[in-house]
DNA sequence: TTGTACGCGTTATCAT
DNA sequence: ATGATAACGCGTACAA
């Protein structure tokens, strides 16, 4: 195969380099270019990365040239070397995450804060298929990633041991766990649950309903002790009747089936906090067909700040997260991870605030 | 070659081979598996992928031993020599691409479809950085991604003669050109243009508002065309003062604001076609405040039919379109262009469907 | 300052 | 049926 390789080359000696059309896709190696700049490969190596053991006309000479034929690094090779990939993945339990307002931010903060620090990223979704069983070792194995971001909102991870026997650089995105020995990044889902039941009770509300998400999802759970919380601290007791389950996906259905029965209650709840505000756009419906005024005869708190949600009558008041900063946050941490920094903070828990607007009566002042 | 991977990856680690306790990331290549085996390298690499050339009994054994000791294909080093890396790229121009439902759905139906044709997914999107001139070109350059799916809404593409130039496999997504040499899928926004404005035309409407988004985009562009059609069509003059443009990513602020011009007419329009949902919410929302009730004093219809359309006050009548689809049948054509096959259909375009419900008046017939 | 040579993990082409 | 070895493109000690 040496006649490959004599093949290859470029015969026209440098300066005015004759550079061909570059038909299709091009394979300029570094041979090429040592080849034509007539140095040996490791000279264009070290040019290319910039090394200091060269001088700068050769260097020069031999970048001008690289430039001229259009020359890319394979990072397969490099990293076949270098034992890197450059990519980070984001790892998905389903691919049902992508949907969704949040999930998106997210996902544009990762982008981001990637691409910012040099590294490309890679989508992964776990399937039902049972060769996916190794997911998602098998990327990072297959040394397609050097290491992942893994988005999970389900309150336990399974695979937690597994993953940190790996010995991947992970970040758990959107999952608080207390171990020290895990790095997370999530939102501070107990302050927002708190922060909403205060405002409610601030305005006066005792009974005070409640309609989560999925049981299983840690944003319910954490919401719903932070609203525990505020109760306790008010000296109230905590009244399971008042706390139905709804769906994040299916938030206005659900939200209004929930409504109902919150608001058939014998001893009805003159509140109900939504732990989205498209659950919380159900409570609205309901309480509209019921002839209830919001926020007169009935206060809702909503949870997201969607867009919309300013918009609507009466504008809502709710909980904003910050999930751009959760994927720019998680993504500098796996970052750091890889270049071996010491992490200064592993658990972050990424603070929400109250936005105040017409749905739970006259405003406050310390809102 | 793939098939062998099926096989491959046990958790636990069995008895019979020495296996090392897998200290961090595992480095198991072909060599190790040969050396316990006692084979060659090569037979190694003939079990792995399956080959014909060697008994089914030595196979058993070699899986058998990558099995127990977690062997992982380097993927890098198999790019290397195969000169593909199995992954697609995701080509955005800005970041700002990943927001929004329409697009997180066609990435759901683009991730979809790759990993059910063995692809992994990269992202990126340009920055404002000089030294990505040369994106997307550096990802192929680089063996990084075999093809590349480019989302854009803009209706001039900027580099589309350099990009095939370049050689490298890509469909346009959310992009229609009429050159049968681009392969692109998008939705068909002259015949969401064309369904809303018949529908409207039908009740009875003859003034037609229009609030579009940016000018720029092929989304508006296209859907103006297939108002612009409807209108002919039934004799009816285009009036350039009866449509407004707005900001798809303000929707409700910029949908008021047009609004308020288009109702502020002499010879306002009866009905006014928004082409997103949000931008037909701000318009509501004005009616609301001038007390104009919908349908009656003013039709109302939108674009996409989020989530909410249907629980809007009164509920939204609007243009569905079929963002999941429009990714998976991309992602579908650039798998086809990578395995060589003839695209039986290079340009594609995604119908979308009118819903109708309440806030154009009765709901008519043939809708 | 620059060249030589080896290794990264695989695949493929030879032999044997 | 299996082994030896040359690519793939690059980085880098080690020489020169």
């Amino acid at each position: 195969m040496k006649s490959a390789e004599l093949g290859i080359g470029i015969e026209k000696p440098m300066s005015p380099v004759p550079v061909r059309p570059l038909a299709g896709r091009s394979r300029i190696t570094l041979k090429e270019i040592a080849n034509i700049a007539r140095v040996n490969i490791s000279t264009v190596s070290r040019a290319i990365n910039d090394s200091p053991l060269i001088p700068r006309e050769t260097k020069e000479m031999i970048l001008a040239i690289a430039d001229r034929m259009n020359y890319f690094p394979n990072s397969l090779a490099r990293g076949l070397v270098s034992q890197k990939s450059e990519t980070l993945g984001i790892i998905l339990p389903k691919i049902f995450f992508l949907q969704g307002p949040f999930f998106s931010q997210v996902l544009s903060g990762i982008e981001h804060e990637s691409v910012k620090n040099g590294y490309n990223i890679l989508i992964a979704s776990a399937t039902s298929k049972v060769k996916d069983r190794m997911f998602p070792f098998n990327l990072t194995r297959a040394r397609r990633i050097d290491g992942m971001l893994i988005i999970n909102e389900n309150r336990k991870i399974q695979n937690l041991s597994a993953l940190k026997k790996e010995g991947v650089p992970f970040v758990l995105v959107n999952r608080y766990i207390e171990d020290a020995k895990v790095p997370c990044v999530a939102p501070d889902d107990v302050l927002g649950g708190r922060l909403a039941t205060e405002h409610l009770l601030r305005a006066g509300h005792r009974r005070i309903g409640v309609i989560t998400g999925s049981t299983r999802v840690s944003a319910t759970l954490g919401r719903l002790d932070g609203y525990k919380e505020a109760l306790a601290h008010a000296g109230l007791v905590f009244d399971p009747q008042l706390v139905e389950a709804g769906l994040f996906q299916q938030g206005i259905e659900t939200g209004s089936r929930c409504a109902e029965k919150l608001l058939s209650l014998p001893d009805r709840p003159t509140a109900i906090f939504a732990f989205s505000d498209e659950l919380a756009m159900g409570v609205m419906q309901v309480a509209r067909n019921r002839g209830l005024r919001i926020p007169e005869d009935l206060a809702v708190i909503g949870y997201d700040n969607v867009a919309y949600s300013a918009h609507l009558n009466p504008p809502l008041t709710t909980v904003a997260q910050n999930p751009y900063a959760i994927g720019t946050i998680a993504c500098q941490m796996l970052v750091d991870l890889l270049s071996g920094k010491k992490l200064d903070k592993t658990n972050v828990l990424v603070p929400v605030r109250l936005v105040v607007r017409d749905s739970c009566g006259h405003r406050h002042r310390n809102a």
